[in-house]
Order: C-alpha cells, then structure tokens, then sequence
DNA sequence: TACACAATGTTATATTATAACAATTAACAC
DNA sequence: GTGTTAATTGTTATAATATAACATTGTGTA
C-alpha cells in the first residue's frame, strides 16, 4: 500500500474539521467540535491527527500544541515546514519558499548528521499586528 | 536594569541542574531532582524555567517538551536556536553556524512579516545510531 | 474462509502547564 | 532608615495535553 489514498472515518472527520476552520486548533478543541459526529475520546482525536500528521495532511505546530492543515499540496512537505506565526493576533502560515526548503533540506552540521526531516518556526508580528 | 545579570535563588538551583545534566530534561524530571534544594512545587519550577528560556540561559525543545542549557555563551542566541536531534536516542545538540543564523535572521516572508525570533529543529540519526 | 492488520471504542491515568492568591524579599528613591 | 514598587516565593488546586491498556470490530487479501 501507498502512503494511504483513503482515510478511515474518524481520521476524515477530524481532518474535515481541521480544514473547515483554516486555522491552528488544538486537540481538545477538535474533540469538542466533532463530538456530534460520534467521537467521543480524546484518544479517538489523538489517533487521527498521529495519522493525518504522519502522511502530511496536517501539521503540528509545536511552540502551539495545535494542529493545522497543510497547504502545500501535502505528501512530501511533512518531513520540511516552516511557519510564520503571529505572537499577537497568533495568526499562522505555512511557509512555501523553494530556496529556503532547498537550503534545509540540504544543510550538513558539523558532525555530519544527515537529517531527514525538519521544522521551522519563524515568530513576529504580521502586517496588521505590526501597524496596530 | 539590564538582561538580569543576578538569578534569583530557584532560577539558580534550576539552572545549575540544567547544565549539570547537560541534556535536554523535562520539568518535572528536574523538579524530582531539585525537591532536596527545597522546590517542592512544579510552579517554582516552571517560573525558574520561564526566566532562564526568557534571558537565554535555557532552551526549551519544543517538540521534546524538555529544557537544555544554552552552548553559545547565551543572549541574542535565545532568539534564534537551531537543534539537531536523533530520532533513535534522543539525543539533542544545538547547532551553532553562522551562515545558517545569519540566513535565518534574513529571511523574509512573501508577506513581508518581520521574523525577530526564529526556532528550527532538525531530525535524524546522529553517528553512533546510524552505524547501528 | 481465515488470516493479518488497521482502526475503533472505552476507561483510566500519565504528563505538562497554569490560575489564583497570600506572603516575602530586593531595589531604590527620598 | 522609611516607604514604595516590583520581583520572587510559597502553596493549593486545577486546567490542558497526551498516552496506556485492552477488548472489539472492520477491511483487504491469500
């Protein structure tokens, strides 16, 4: 089997959810917002974002404990993101810049560790919190 | 006042369990670890950890929920960390390169959002784990 | 059908972190 | 020194995030 094409129930529950709100949004908010579609444990939650996260539908941002929708056309980019996040508004984007993924990705550290996955979490403030 | 040169009596139990250790240590691990210096309770702790993260004694490894000392002679650096971390022993380093810095603290969005903070954690097998 | 494996349901609990409030100590102007 | 302010501490309780363990059900396929 391929990376998996089709999602279990609840893993398509949590995940339509997670892209209807087009935001970051934590676990328990999920929970509370799908629980009139039959789920009813956070476990229930955490499983379908430990999937939805290990085949790049979603992504965690881990400064946050929340959980947002990949943009980027998903697959790969799971193993390389980059976020901008707003410290006032918490507004969140995904960062979809070639150079700088071309630049992570091939980037070598001292003791020659090869990496095959990374996470990127610019912070400031966005246009509109900036102004303010 | 400045940075804050002189640590209060819990932020320097703390810290120097931190560094004593000298690998990336969870909360309450270090609370367990500092209860015969008299911190007896995890707010004590995490107040400590809040101040050594906000001055760049400590960093906090976001997707490990843990705490480790600062290598790079500390400040401006609390702003922008870079960890290189294995995916097998858990081992965590940080990284210290300043093309890699000076490229990050450049960077610019296509939002054009100004970044003044950045964190970036790298994944892989460090040396001893890949040869395994 | 039967096997293997993924996903589910459920209860309980572990782990990480903060709220709220009172008391104490440190810094410093006067 | 006295008074004022802010930082720090102590303490109890609780919120928020996440996983363990185990029984059951569904799904693909040989």
């Amino acid at each position: 089997m391929l990376k998996q094409e089709i999602l279990s129930k609840n893993q398509q529950i949590v995940l339509d959810y997670i892209e209807k709100v087009n935001e970051p949004i934590k676990a328990y908010s999920i929970l509370h917002n799908v629980q009139k579609k039959g789920i009813k444990a956070p476990l229930q939650v955490y499983r379908a974002l430990d999937k939805l996260v290990e085949i790049g539908k979603i992504h965690k941002i881990e400064s946050r404990n929340a959980f947002v929708a990949c943009k980027n056309s998903n697959c790969q980019i799971s193993k390389a993101t980059a976020f901008s996040i707003c410290e006032s508004c918490e507004e969140v984007s995904e960062i979809s810049d070639s150079k700088l993924s071309k630049y992570l990705k091939n980037f070598q550290d001292k003791a020659g560790m090869k990496f095959n996955k990374y996470n990127l979490e610019f912070f400031g403030l966005c246009k509109k919190c900036s102004i303010k």
